[in-house]
DNA sequence: ATTATCTATAGATCTATAGATAATGC
DNA sequence: ATTATCTATAGATCTATAGATAATGC
């Protein structure tokens, strides 16, 4: 029964990535270890030698989460220019396959309400998390550098709450309004000059 | 044990309001019926006399929630005019008291990510909500009639995510950043006149 | 007679651990 | 010998219901 340590490894990416889908879908309480270790094709009890508690692995799970979407919008802005990464960036967050799609996508909008109640640990790494992404996507803005982060703050707090908002609406006629609205906001929030 | 009518609909409302509270400070998932019911001073049986399920409660409660909040805007609205009452919102919303003390906020930011986990009911009343406090801002804004509606959203995105993205940084110094940013932005959105 | 509340509990979770099993790594 | 995984379970929840109790409302 035992494995290897690097079959061990892929074991614990595994669940990681499960946990990762898992955790925006349903959120921190909705996540139980049984069901994910079921989704991630093992047995309950494997669970406690790889985590030492499911905190412990709510903290790994939306740091791996944080990372891919960072890495990504890296990538973009490495190719494409920061402004254009973050274009492509606020089209794919405001698109109603990400309101309805929440396990590919921002853990902030997913679960980020749920933090609060969560270890200190946890909130870090949300707080590192937005930190990095206010970083990068400030880079993207239009108006003068010394107002950069402080726009961009105010643009990512659009967007999650566009989200959010649309997804407590369901697949309402209001929702895909709050994503459109949001749209063009954004689009002017980055472009703006003064 | 039995009690009047009368007592029986006080009792009621304590278990709501005290409901709006819980769930707003724990969300959906950590608040239990026995906790709700020991709170509200009353025992855990008692609770299925009030309401036919716990999902019952949370599309009661949460309607409750924006009952409250819009009568309170509604009157300052006639008060002062929507204008005035809209800026008084927005200071209250984006005030870092609203940030640690959920229970007395908004259900969106609270508890709105977990309403796509729950029943068709409490969906709509979330969308419900959403809509009547969308008309009501609307008044408030200094655009033309026509664009109203489209620029509330946007202002109502902004409050939202920026009250949940400061409860996730916990109450650390990206928390306050976020704040006074949507705070600028949200005056500025009230205003503008295009 | 009806019913609001209470006590007690059924039945289904959930987190975490203990002990067995069998393959790895030394 | 060590250890990754599995099976089984302890102990603590949680929702919902059943039956008893005692006060209301007719």
């Amino acid at each position: 029964m035992r494995t290897s340590r690097a079959v061990k490894a892929q074991h614990h990416e595994e669940i990681v990535a499960t946990a990762a889908n898992m955790l925006r879908r349903r959120g921190v309480e909705r996540t139980s270890v049984g069901d994910l270790m079921r989704a991630a094709g093992l047995t309950h009890g494997g669970f406690y030698r790889h985590f030492g508690s499911k905190e412990e692995l709510v903290a790994e799970s939306t740091r791996a989460i944080f990372r891919t979407l960072i890495a990504r919008f890296r990538a973009g802005s490495e190719k494409d220019g920061p402004k254009a990464a973050l274009l492509a960036y606020v089209d794919e967050y405001l698109a109603s396959r990400h309101v309805a799609a929440p396990e590919e996508g921002c853990a902030v909008a997913a679960y980020g309400a749920e933090a609060a109640c969560e270890s200190r640990a946890v909130r870090q790494v949300f707080a590192d998390g937005m930190e990095q992404m206010l970083s990068l996507t400030a880079e993207g803005m239009a108006c003068p550098r010394g107002q950069r982060r402080a726009r961009a703050a105010e643009l990512q707090a659009l967007l999650t709450g566009a989200v959010v908002m649309a997804r407590a609406a369901g697949s309402s006629r209001l929702s895909r309004q709050m994503l459109a609205a949001a749209r063009q906001r954004a689009r002017r929030m980055i472009e703006e000059k003064h």
